[in-house]
DNA sequence: GAGCACTGC
């Protein structure tokens, strides 16, 4: 059955059929919408939110916390701290600030502000991230900035002194330095009360952030200013049926969509990158069945996996008559902005990253989006015109979809963010007040972690090595062997480590022919002893031999040495971005290092001790090769699968002993970057909660 | 013998 059959709520007829054969008949509910073309409208006075201006500035002046609501697009970002610094909030050397969750959006919105303002990026206007500090300490008044870069301030001056206005864009987006954030801007105000907060929130969550900030005792905590709805209309339809198959169904939809004669681009939200290249299968075979439409379609993926230049395509203007057809992950619904999307296809489903505490496994799931995530896709269709949105799924299932996506403070592994609010003299994690609280066995279990190593005492208060943990940009584990290279004299090559395994996706391995030969490229460099580490045999290198960290076949010293060359990437199957991404990391963490005064030596090529010190990092992810070829871990004897980019896929240890980087439950329970280990290094380098349990046993 | 949602410091 070819057809599939969607309707709009709040008609009675049963709506349009989507069906190739039967098109014609014209129902569709696309069908020419009517509309006043857009004049170009760049005076800021006339942006539909300017006319709540004088509003805002009221509620903000006379409330702690005003929660803005308002859909993406409708100028709140770049408007209402033009509105603050105009009514003065700026003034006596004040600082406006607004975070964002994402890196671009604080330096893209940063930009476009700078320009309304007419000043020069990084003089009026500013923006932080990390690695860019793009402001100016006396003049910058507008200041944007990551929320988590914001969070990482706190350690400097506890109450933020600096800002008069502090705007937590996109908050309900709840990622976990938002959170965090959150919560410390609510103490902070007890003790500031002049500093005033201003959340932006879609409409969804407005009320549990007004309940948050409210107290029992007052009405006058925080206000709901809510702004005009989207600009343009979206109207949503489901399907009448569910579908056994929503890759299939999504390309048939699309499919019919571009039968019409009506322009407009095509957006399709898909889970991950399989599902999006069975899609790209299931379109290629239904093109060629018109091949006289005037029309050409043009279908394009999207997802992380790709290169910078296969992403930029997805914003190539097409030709008149071509029709492009994007087919993304998740990564369209917040963090890549199309515009010309007219119709948006939602499967309904999402991939989120899900942590168990008891058993310390993070695995991904597919899981049916939530209500706000699909009104959020939706609204991909309306930026510049009205738009349709077609759900793949029917309006009961709509119904019974859970009104916002979990916090990712609840399933989220909580020991850097406990470590960190530790060390920001917050002792009473249970009576922290949390906007949406973690799970209590995820604080107790990161609670246990902190004190095995050693980051906290007995008494859960902060230790000397623990403070200084806290303040470097890096997992647990990974910062514990910073520290403990100064006993095994490998700094040099630790901060490589770190850095290499700090960045992900370095390598791209294409898909097809082409990625068997990205495949040849990665093996090159396998090393004896596993992924962290490789010893080459350089004949003119300085030091005997040089570390080469191989998830992969890219090693961090090659890349330096071929002149951190995009080229040489490329031939090599590795990310230049990413690559470059750990040249960056590495030399942050060289001043951690340096801050704290431990020696950056290098081993000389002495591979032993350097594993000795990942043991100490990774004190807890030892595991026991068995005959069959899988692995048995130290902790809790799970079976455990290594991961087919290991270079210990292939290879049995000698020692019969690893180490490994992550464990991340798939179909199986799979670890990933293993180097092979001597099993006694487990109790002497490790630590208390090993040697306890050996006591014990 | 076989796999990769997405951010952030």
């Amino acid at each position: 059955m070819s057809s599939l059959q969607f309707w709009k709520p709040g008609t009675s007829a049963p709506g349009s059929t989507l069906d190739r054969d039967t098109q014609a008949e014209g129902s569709l509910i696309s069908s020419a919408p009517s509309y006043a073309p857009l004049s170009v409208q760049s005076q800021r006075e006339r942006l539909p939110i300017y006319k709540h201006r004088d509003k805002i500035l009221y509620c903000i002046e006379k409330y702690p916390v005003a929660i803005v609501v308002g859909q993406t697009g409708c100028g709140k970002t770049t408007q209402i701290p033009q509105y603050l610094y105009e009514a003065g909030w700026a003034a006596e050397g004040n600082i406006i600030a607004c975070t964002q969750p994402r890196r671009v959006a604080a330096t893209s919105v940063a930009g476009r502000v700078a320009s309304e303002v007419g000043s020069i990026l990084g003089d009026e206007v500013g923006y932080t991230i990390r690695f860019e500090d793009v402001s100016d300490k006396e003049r910058t008044r507008i200041l944007y900035m990551t929320d988590g870069m914001l969070f990482r301030e706190t350690l400097v001056d506890p109450l933020l002194s600096r800002y008069s206005v502090i705007m937590v864009d996109e908050a309900h987006e709840r990622g976990i330095y938002t959170d965090l954030l959150l919560g410390l801007l609510k103490k902070i105000q007890k003790k500031r009360p002049s500093l005033r907060l201003v959340i932006s929130s879609a409409t969804l969550d407005a009320t549990s952030f007004l309940n948050y900030f409210t107290s029992s005792s007052s009405r006058d905590d925080a206000i709901i200013v809510s702004l005009e709805g989207r600009v343009f209309p979206v109207e949503v339809a489901y399907l009448r049926e569910p579908t056994a198959d929503y890759v299939k169904s999504a390309a048939m939809t699309a499919w019919n969509i571009h039968l019409q004669p009506y322009p407009g681009d095509i957006l399709i939200f898909l889970t991950g990158r399989e599902e999006i290249d069975r899609c790209l299968e299931e379109l290629s075979e239904l093109i060629p069945t018109r091949p006289k439409h005037p029309r050409r379609l043009i279908p394009l993926p999207l997802h992380a996996g790709l290169t910078s230049d296969e992403q930029l395509r997805v914003f190539d203007t097409a030709d008149r008559d071509t029709r492009k057809v994007i087919i993304a992950t998740n990564i369209a619904e917040a963090s890549v902005t199309i515009d010309g999307i007219k119709y948006v296809i939602d499967s309904g489903f999402v991939k989120i990253r899900v942590y168990n505490p008891r058993t310390a496994l993070a695995s991904l799931a597919t899981v049916p989006t939530s209500r706000a995530s699909a009104t959020q896709r939706a609204g991909r269709a309306g930026r510049t015109a009205p738009g349709v949105c077609y759900r793949l799924y029917p309006l009961s299932a709509y119904e019974t979809m859970a009104e916002s996506t979990p916090a990712e403070i609840t399933r989220t592994d909580m020991t850097t963010p406990i470590l960190q609010l530790k060390a920001l003299g917050i002792d009473d994690l249970m009576k922290f007040d949390w906007v949406s609280s973690p799970p209590s066995e995820s604080v107790l279990r990161a609670l246990e972690g902190l004190v095995a190593a050693g980051m906290l005492g007995e008494d859960g208060r902060l230790t000397v090595i623990g403070a200084q943990v806290a303040e470097c940009p890096v997992e647990l584990g990974i910062a514990r062997m910073m520290f403990k290279s100064k006993d095994f004299q490998c700094g040099e090559e630790i901060l490589t480590i770190a850095a290499m395994t700090s960045v992900q996706d370095v390598f791209i391995i294409r898909d097809g022919a082409p990625g068997a030969l990205d495949e040849l490229e990665r093996r090159k460099f396998t090393a004896e002893e596993g992924d962290h580490l490789t010893l080459l045999n350089g004949k003119q290198s300085s030091s005997v031999q040089s570390i080469l960290c191989s998830l992969s076949p890219l090693a961090y010293n090659a890349f330096v040495r071929y002149g951190k060359s995009l080229s040489w990437c490329k031939s090599h199957a590795l990310s230049f971005r990413a690559m470059s991404r750990a040249v960056s990391i590495r030399s942050q963490l060289k001043k951690y290092m340096q801050r704290f005064n431990l020696p950056i030596h290098s081993c000389e090529g002495d591979g032993k001790r350097l594993r000795q010190c990942l043991v100490s990092g990774y004190w807890r992810n030892g595991a026991r090769w068995v005959a069959d070829g899988t692995y048995r871990s130290v902790r809790g004897n799970q079976t455990l699968h290594v991961h087919p980019t290991s270079v210990m896929f292939t290879r049995k240890p000698r020692s019969g002993w690893v180490v490994f980087h992550e464990m991340e439950e798939t179909k199986k329970t799979q670890i990933r970057i293993l180097t092979e280990i001597e099993p006694d290094w487990l109790l002497e380098h490790g630590h208390v909660l090993v040697d306890k349990r050996s006591a014990q046993s």
